[in-house]
DNA sequence: ACAAACTACCTATCTCTATAGTTAGTGGCA
DNA sequence: TGCCACTAACTATAGAGATAGGTAGTTTGT
């Protein structure tokens, strides 16, 4: 359910079409909620359906058109009151921890290459969060940017400061995983000898 | 799919009930996979018909009678494989942090609720992965020590290192976790007036 | 004039998960 | 003897999500 309002949540900062909506959802709300354009189409259909967003369709070129969807009331409302209401707690489902518990399985060189992928993976990853985290701090990020817009100068540093502390959240989450998988393959190292085959 | 092989991970330590799966799998592999009895009984199932698993009808009671999963050799050998192969990596997908990047949107009180609620659940979940933590050091946990029973005991070090790697990774994010909805809550009072209504 | 890349919007299918049940035997205790 | 908690093993169903496509128009560069 959760997608519906990661949703309301990027199209509260401008109308936007679906193409648009899946091309910024991936440069923002995606990294806290990922979903592939193909679930994102039909959620928007079904919104619309509800009643939470209305479209407008807009020509495109001379024979094409597209659609724009906005918020409405309803949806401000749902979104509203998902925001107040308790959080859904995510269960655990972490497959490198999984395995991770059971290394002695593996190979020490896949062992090995599993650490140093899942390194590279977050490391990457946090290099994406850092410099999401500065556009956000210099006020850049376009989504935000078009938000702002809807409010009085007083609000920004407000808005501004809770995008930051969600990305702080996740560059925490990043860090610890980076510095997770550099123990591990001092560990592999030690537990199964340094030679790598 | 790699619910096959956290029971797998759970099974590789003796041969269990699917009723001792869903009880140990609580205890141990769920920390890191969660997964409800709904879903391990007809796993069980498909496993057994793809020929991982062998089961034995063991009488309970005068009618009773329960059946005992273990692995085979082609389970072994699956596990193996998952072990040597690439890990998938999750997307992310975190309600609380969606919620906490527009928290602008939440009355002051229910963003309070929130971080409490989020700050209290991963306390708790830590005081749980501590617990088991310390269960693995000194070899008391259930699980490990019918695991150990198969190996020799110079092997015994190598694989509860691994399962304390593990678990160390799981203490590091939920600590993470704690000390980011702590610092929301100081943002929360700093941003919306420190008045509790 | 044409190709390639991009915009736009889906569909189909399968698997995974969540939630909420059901049915039946066992063991203890009041 | 009856009740209750526990052991045992599911089933049913709906919804979420992953993966892999498809179709049609537009813009840009050569």
């Amino acid at each position: 359910m959760s997608l519906r309002f990661a949703l309301l949540a990027l199209l509260t900062s401008r109308p936007m079409t679906g193409y648009d909506v899946s091309k910024q959802f991936s440069q923002s709300v995606a990294h806290v909620w990922h979903a592939p354009d193909s679930q994102i189409y039909p959620e928007l259909n079904r919104m619309e359906r509800d009643g939470l967003l209305e479209s407008a369709v807009v020509p495109w070129g001379k024979k094409g058109t597209k659609k724009e969807y906005a918020v409405t009331e309803a949806g401000i409302a749902a979104f509203r009151e998902w925001m107040d209401s308790p959080i859904e707690i995510r269960r655990q489902r972490e497959p490198a921890y999984l395995k991770a518990a059971y290394l002695e399985w593996a190979e020490p060189g896949a062992a090995r290459t599993e650490l140093e992928q899942f390194r590279d993976h977050w490391t990457e990853h946090l290099a994406m969060l850092e410099a999401t985290r500065a556009t956000l701090v210099d006020r850049s990020h376009p989504t935000l940017a078009s938000r702002l817009e809807h409010y009085d100068a007083s609000q920004w540093d407000r808005i501004v400061r809770y995008k930051i502390f969600a990305y702080d959240g996740l560059i925490d989450q990043a860090r610890a995983a980076v510095a997770w998988a550099e123990r591990g393959l001092v560990l592999v190292d030690e537990l199964e000898g340094s030679t790598v085959e």
